[in-house]
DNA sequence: GTCTGTGAAAACCTTCACAGCG
DNA sequence: CGCTGTGAAGGTTTTCACAGAC
């Protein structure tokens, strides 16, 4: 989704469709719970079920791994889990530096969830000098000023940005300039970069403004439902800032049945 | 993506793909960035370099949304991010409820890109009894005993969840039958609901999962850019787990060309 | 001339449905 | 039989490219 442009579009590389990369964690998510419980094999139904996803979905997903299941059985679940993690390469160690110790890094510095799959926090960096030196999550924070010297000692190649989005940018460059191929940005904020470098971004108050125009649908509905006095006048909810351009504006308004029982 | 199965298939409501919908709040952002600078007036071109997507993507989103461009001119700054916001539901206030106050909980409380947009944060939650009246970003918390009663009186649609795994399905369940119709899911765990109740969820791991797969692959294409050399018995990496169900393994390694052009 | 709005084409993703292995 | 693996169909999203408004 908010991967930089890369990937090769030529070269006919590997050919694992985004949407499945997308959800090989979900699937190991699942099957490690599974083999915590000794579970031995496990069929797309019910994997699928356990994932959230459909199993034609899920079956198609594994095509593109290889031939790993048996018919008739299902999958062998240890099998699986090694055959993902490695096409997710977390058969391999990847040290992390999270830039911006506030709430949020603190939050993912103590997050249990990166360890547990192949990540290490490796760095916490952090340009308030007064939290050089603080630990947390067991780790001591480290001044910006090193911050070069702190990947390339590392060898860092993943970053998580976490600062306020004013700094994002500049972090990003400096990150990008030691040698960190991707990035993780929790900065609302666009951030460029090179060719070659991976970008995803997580931003929370898009999710949930995502929820609120679902919610929002769903308040309309309701009232359509049974009044069927679906008003229309209501589009103009209460100042509407009609900043028109020009000359007449060619106005959504008018149609819009769902939206504000006003 | 995350969305609960809802979503009137039927009905032809209004037809903004969901994908646009995503695309909105980032729209959003960088026309309220434009705003604060004053600027009167925006290209699709200049715009979608601001939202960091392609210029032709943006003039359709916006075309969903009806016909708010002037031909050789732009777009009005100000009146999109009205219609923008009204669209997304913004123009009206939305209290959120957040679930488990650990790191991730007291972060989310602090988080300024919430009340910026429409969001308030109507209740702190936890099941910690020790954790009931302190403040968090000056709000107190306040025991999940207490849950029902918390989300009908401020009128809560919207439930962040951010306890641990083990607690979110019973959270969750909780939260649906006092009135929340919008789940936001930071626990990873697949949630189940009932219809009409959408889930998005945002889970850390998994974009440092996608990330270190993309990684994988460049470290892969770098080692075959010169040497041309590009083996495939890479395959076996290292120590092969070979959990082999009951006959032979298919074995993925051998063949494979991944892709498809069989 | 500039820049939007949009049909049409292409790419991508999901779902169906069933052949075929165990 | 049961369940995987997968062509083929159907749907959605992106991109192209240009007619038409300003």
């Amino acid at each position: 989704m908010a991967t930089g442009r890369t990937h090769r579009p030529a070269t006919r590389s590997r050919g694992i469709p985004e949407a499945t990369v997308a959800r090989l964690p979900l699937y190991l998510r699942a099957l490690t719970a599974l083999s915590e419980r000794s579970v031995p094999t496990v069929s797309s139904e019910e994997l699928a079920a356990a994932a959230g996803v459909n199993s034609a979905k899920l079956r198609k997903d594994f095509s593109y791994l290889g031939s790993y299941g048996t018919r008739g059985v299902g999958y062998d679940v240890e099998y699986l889990v090694y055959q993902i993690s490695r096409e997710l390469g977390l058969t391999q160690d990847w040290p992390v530096a999270i830039v911006g110790i506030g709430n949020l890094g603190a939050a993912l510095a103590n997050y249990g969830g990166f360890a547990s799959r192949g990540f290490r926090v490796a760095a916490l960096i952090d340009a308030d000098p007064a939290m050089a030196g603080t630990p947390v999550a067991g780790i001591a924070v480290q001044h910006t000023d090193d911050l070069d010297r702190i990947i390339s000692d590392n060898g860092v190649s993943i970053g998580v940005i976490t600062t306020p989005p004013g700094a994002a940018q500049q972090v990003c460059d400096r990150l990008v300039a030691a040698g960190v191929t991707s990035i993780l940005n929790f900065a609302p904020t666009v951030l460029s970069v090179p060719d070659g470098v991976d970008v995803r971004k997580v931003d929370l108050s898009i999710e949930l403004q995502i929820l609120a125009f679902h919610e929002q649908r769903k308040a309309g509905e309701e009232a359509a439902a049974d009044g069927r006095a679906v008003v229309d006048t209501d589009d103009e909810e209460e100042a509407p800032p009609m900043r028109a351009t020009p000359a007449g504006r060619k106005g959504p308004d008018g149609d819009m049945p769902a939206v504000m029982p006003a």
